[in-house]
Order: C-alpha cells, then sequence, then structure tokens
DNA sequence: ATTCTAGTTAGAAAGTTTTCGAAATAGGAG
DNA sequence: CTCCTATTTCGAAAACTTTCTAACTAGAAT
C-alpha cells in the first residue's frame, strides 16, 4: 500500500516542514537544511524518504540537487480520508 | 498543532485498520479487538491513541463501551493537503 | 458480598525512527 | 590531476513506539 509510505512521510513535522517549504518552489538540499535547525545528514535522510514516498522529486544541476514537491501522490490519501466521511457538513444534529 | 497528533494516529496500519472498521457503525472494544491479530491491551492501546487525536469518541454501556468514529478531526489534514496542491487536475503538461 | 466479564493500566522487551559526527562520493573549477 | 563544495552514506546513540503478559478496576449478575 502506497498509503502507508505516504502517511509515515507526512507525520513527521520536519518533513512536513519541508514540504511547506517547497509550495514556494524547488529548493536545493542545502537551502532546505539552512531553514532547519538540523544538520544537513539529517535533512537528507528527511529528503530520502520524502523522496522514497514519492512525494518530492530531485533534479541535479551543477553539483546542486534541487528538490521539487509533487502533490500527486497525496490523491490516495484524500479518498481515504472522504471515505471516513472527511470533508462532510458536520453540523450538530441539534 | 492538533495534525500532528492526527497524523500520528492515521500513520500506524493498525490504527487505520480500526476507523475502517468503525465507518460501519459503533463497535465495543473487544467486538473491534475481535477482528485484528491483537491482545486486548493492545487494542486498547491503539484505542487510547484514536482517543487522544480525537478521532473517536467513547460511550460506556452496561459492561461495554462503544467507540464511535469522529471524522470531523480531519478537517484540518485536508486542508493541509490542498494547501500543498493535493486535489488538483494532475494533467501533464503534455 | 462474591464472582464474572469487559476493558484498562503498568512495566518490560523488541523494534523502529530520528539525530548526529565522521567518512565517502560526485561533480565542477582551477 | 588535485582541490573544493554540496550532498549522501555509515554507524552508533538516544528517543520513541508497538506489543505483550500480568495485575488491576468498574460494573453487572448472582
Amino acid at each position: 500500500m502506497a498509503m502507508s509510505e505516504t502517511l509515515k512521510a507526512i507525520s513527521d513535522p520536519a518533513r512536513r516542514q519541508i514540504l511547506n517549504l517547497l509550495k514556494t518552489g524547488p529548493q536545493s538540499a542545502g537551502d532546505i537544511a539552512a531553514h532547519f535547525d538540523l544538520k544537513a545528514a539529517t535533512v537528507s535522510y528527511h529528503l530520502k524518504l520524502l523522496k522514497e514516498a514519492g512525494l518530492i522529486s530531485e533534479r541535479r544541476e551543477k553539483n546542486f540537487i534541487y528538490y521539487d514537491l509533487n502533490a500527486s501522490v497525496f490523491e490516495e490519501v484524500l479518498s481515504w480520508l472522504y471515505s471516513l466521511g472527511a470533508g462532510e457538513n458536520n453540523d450538530d444534529k441539534k
């Protein structure tokens, strides 16, 4: 199940912050690391997980690696959340 | 952030299965445990986490405890996913 | 009041995840 | 070719999670 990987990927706050940062456009690994209180090795580990989950893609240019968000992978998660009833009018019966 | 708790709660496959089961209506802790290859204590632990995240509510009746799904908590997660661009037409530029 | 049943809590073992420092790699620049 | 810079990989420590068994609580039934 791809969803398990997707959800694991976004269950970590550091990885969510990385995704939030990539909303504004592709960034190099170094740029990303500079935004956080984490060592480059740690950020690299998170980027690897996000990449494996298909949530980001990488592009090499010069000796930088640029990472870019790929939100299409969230479709399966959205469907599941809707199947549980998320997104409905949650009016109280009152 | 409530989202962190919500995402942690649904990042575990056992807990997702419990939520899937509760789609069909409230169930007692024992009924839930019976559906899985886990000891009652383990299921109780998962139910506690889901309850703390606000994803389920409990109702006591006789000496049973019935658990019920509360999907409204997913709204925040949905908004965040949409803010990342999930749910858009992911047509290739081709 | 004792006993039975449904479920929870406590504490420990096993497994997984996150973080880091140090060493390794991959290219571009000199 | 050697050096430099950006980033990854390795290996270990620390922190967290999941699961279990055993002991406990709450209430219903006798």
